[in-house]
DNA sequence: ACCTGAACACCGTTCAAGT
DNA sequence: ACCTGAACACCGTTCAAGT
């Protein structure tokens, strides 16, 4: 082990050849218009494959071909980009829903809209939890259901289906909480999980926790362990209507 | 104060502590032993203060009046000292929950339980969301409720009251995502908002985020806007138990 | 034994300058 | 009009050196 190297690992493994941009060959050059909008499908996309803290200003820039400084004539900062990217996510949400009036009950329509949801969040993981803790633009829209355009179509269809105001603004809550809790918690799971141990010796140990202080926990580890986040959502949703149903009265 | 001495003592063991202690600094006593508990502890009150993006190795270093380099000494890195603020909230969670044997009914438990969750929720706004999505240290814990000791005690609490492992599990999985839907939200909303306009010409406009667009969202902002956290967590709460006692046939 | 100085490889951001 | 070089004030982290 460690003869007297003066070499430092550093315990990072970037640096792996990335750049296949930066004009080179290419009779065209190609460079991209770089607006706003592509920048932030490519900070989307960062974030999808490297996780929000590896998004750098100065990264994103070489992944597009240009240097960071070159972002801040379309974005005012990071901060700024991050919120752009939920923006993003959101908008898709927005396209994907369909309209309230293809449905044939309204319990059809809010299990459509609770789909969704789940889908943006399955498909960008790791951009849910930002989604789900940036302050939002107006104090009175809740996580993760943010935008304004959002919010509108959903009181549209509660309307069409018949819910009175209250009613309306009583589901809409219920619902963000339903859907923060459920989908960050799936976020959050399907996740890494802390990378531990650099060092070469042990490999094993690990995975038992040494739970023989915690009988009734090491007892119930299988049952713990086995995640059916599907039918969780599912049988949560339908609860969740369930009560929604038995409260119109 | 004494000084009759003239002349600056050379080498001698200083104690001196005089110097940079920066502001927040307690004047009087000299050096603290810098234990990692010191650490995280106060890590955690700078967290509560200032948010989780501005602490630094550095600036909590000259919190506790030594460089950063010395906090390597007991804290592997940057990451593991927020584990390790999880950590120290998450104890405070353990000792404020009462024995289950203390209660007169499994409803009361469960209530005592949530409230104490939300108590420490409440305490660290800033704090509660790195305990809702920092990846578990064991891949069957979820979040919020992270921790080996309090699993194994809520376990303990639910046999007490006679409910069978099943049903523990159940409940287990159905108080997190409640209490990470409702808490997440609860600390969202508390916090800044989006900090902008630098200008100090006006202050009002801003609060009309031109909602014309938006007429059914316009219409109910009032409603959505006045928030009863206190209530909608006590109603959530009524419910999930009830649901819990329906399923206990 | 415990802490610091100095150094390294990064950051976000600004601004004058290039094309 | 759009981008870059250079610079500034920070970061996390390592290591040899101080006491």
């Amino acid at each position: 082990m460690g003869s007297g190297n003066a070499g430092p690992q550093n315990g990072q493994s970037l640096q792996h050849g990335v750049g296949l941009q930066t004009s080179t060959g290419r009779g065209g050059t190609a460079r991209r218009p770089l607006d706003r909008k592509t920048i932030l499908h490519e900070a989307v996309r960062f974030i999808d494959e490297n996780g929000r803290d590896k998004l750098t200003m100065r990264r994103l820039g070489s992944e597009l071909g240009v240097e960071a400084m070159a972002l801040y004539r379309y974005v005012p900062g990071r901060e700024q980009l991050l919120d752009g990217v939920v923006e993003v996510v959101m908008k898709e949400l927005n396209d994907s829903s369909g309209a309230a009036d293809t449905f044939d009950s309204w319990q059809e329509y809010l299990q459509q809209i609770a789909h969704a949801v789940r889908g943006m969040a399955t498909a960008h993981p790791k951009i849910f939890p930002l989604v789900a803790s940036r302050p939002p633009a107006a104090p009175w829209l809740r996580p993760p259901l943010r935008s304004l355009q959002w919010v509108e179509s959903f009181l549209e269809g509660l309307d069409y289906y018949g819910f009175g105001k209250d009613a309306s603004v009583v589901i809409y809550r219920a619902f963000s909480t339903f859907l923060l809790g459920h989908l960050l918690l799936e976020s959050a799971m399907s996740l890494p999980g802390t990378p531990e141990m650099g060092a070469e010796d042990d490999i094993e140990v690990y995975e038992t926790n040494d739970l023989t202080a915690y009988p009734r926990t090491l007892e119930l580890k299988p049952q713990l362990a086995r995640e059916e986040f599907d039918e969780e959502f599912e049988d949560a949703l339908e609860d969740l209507i369930d009560r929604i149903a038995l409260s119109r009265t």
